[in-house]
DNA sequence: CGTCCCGTTGATCCCTATCAAATGTAGTGG
DNA sequence: CCACTACATTTGATAGGGATCAACGGGACG
């Protein structure tokens, strides 16, 4: 059986990269693509784990839900990335739910062809320890942040890594590619929308930022940076000769 | 060349889990045991990854230093535990420091054996990622607390895992198995010093804790988890008084 | 054009970090 | 064995960052 999948769009992922075409083609024609509708849900929290994913288009969230029911945004997924990997690691089933921010194109696979492809091929067993590795970095970053930081520091730091993965140039400044709220910039950082609202208010007034529905586009980047790390902002000097350095959520 | 290392220090290690013994062997012939004094540094943040580790005995805490020195615990380490295994995920320095917190006995691999315990057998190569995967849920779950938890859940928290990983059996009650300070537990659940301190005398004034100079026994393992899961308590301080009301709004 | 959502903003409160000292405890060397 | 020192712990007082409570305004979409 034959899928219309082109091996060029697995080809580049990381967890695919230097695994041989022939092996490529095998994964594909067992691949699955799936389109979804922002708030589509992938997988829910503690269901079976009967599949793992790649995300080829689009942005989704992968959340947690504590016993009183508030949200923990744990990651964001760039197309890509894998995830809903929870059999790779021996767990039966997912320990977070997954949504579509926005429109998005997945490809799935059963989660047993995971072990086939662990088996079949050492580069893609070192490419998924890998993936993992960073992720459990990035965690790890984040738990410093969440110990030591202020909320405002860590707000910046989590715009500044949204417009690193996902920003695209505009006539306004650096844009969020996609449509995100002020509840969910809250839940990835450990606060309430209130206090986000507030800060991009004030960032607002200083000209850091322009805000909109759903929307946030940074004007003045290495403002931004210096609010991520602490720094005091003085005067309202102007701004545009810095590099972006964020790890990734 | 053979070292005097039994086979059967390693074979139950959940690294080498389902490993054949003509490997152990290779293995254990590469390996190059140490002994750490309490203090003693077994890698600093930022330095080159040369080997990785497994720990035998003893307890080690594992750090990241923010810019402004202040320190986070991301993990502590407890016999049987790979840690150090930066390589693996392709990263060329180790994150964070790795600092023996009592008398300790580790195995150390040079970190190229990585690439041949990973190539010469698929079991160990799956073993890791589950390690790995195991250690992302954890931080997840870290990360779920400190965004949504009050400072007394997370210390309780802490103190059920410690005794849960590392607890001791005593005529008191439960004891955690080795020194610990009222700064780790801090850094480990991200407060302070003097809020740990304060809650543990809080508990010890209700009986649900025995305190010492680096040392913590729990008496009352129920009524931890109670506070552990944000219930409040009611109890009386005295000795064996069962509880039997609560009614929070 | 009405109805969700999403966002903004004010007012208030309280948890917890901070600042500041005093007390206790292990370890060491004379 | 004791004095000395370094480190751990306890406790009080104070302040402030954010959560929480409460309304209202505004854009999008059916």
């Amino acid at each position: 059986m034959s899928t219309n999948i082109p091996r060029s769009l697995v080809k580049n992922l990381d967890l695919f990269r230097a695994v041989p075409d022939k092996d490529l083609d095998t994964v594909l024609s067992i691949a699955r693509p799936m389109r979804l509708n922002a708030g589509d849900s992938v997988f829910q929290q503690g269901q079976n784990a009967e599949h793992f994913f790649v995300l080829l288009h689009g942005h989704l969230k992968v959340l947690q839900t504590t016993a009183e029911g508030e949200q923990v945004m744990v990651r964001y997924v760039i197309p890509g990335e894998v995830f809903g990997i929870a059999k790779a690691m021996r767990r039966p089933t997912y320990p977070a739910s997954c949504v579509a921010v926005e429109e998005s194109i997945v490809l799935a696979w059963p989660s047993a062809e995971w072990d086939r492809f662990m088996t079949g091929n050492l580069q893609f067993a070192a490419n998924a320890l890998q993936a993992v590795g960073q992720r459990l970095q990035d965690a790890h970053t984040r738990i410093k942040e969440l110990s030591t930081e202020e909320v405002e520091q860590r707000v910046a730091r989590c715009i500044l890594r949204l417009i690193d993965s996902s920003g695209e140039k505009t006539d306004d400044g650096i844009a969020i590619n996609f449509p995100i709220t002020r509840q969910e910039i809250a839940e990835m950082t450990g606060t309430t929308l209130h206090t986000v609202s507030r800060l991009l208010s004030a960032w607002k007034d200083r000209g850091l930022v322009i805000t909109g529905r759903k929307r946030v586009v940074v004007r003045k980047v290495d403002d931004l940076i210096r609010l991520a790390e602490g720094e005091p902002i003085e005067s309202a000097g102007n701004s545009s000769t810095r590099k972006s350095s964020v790890q990734p959520l």
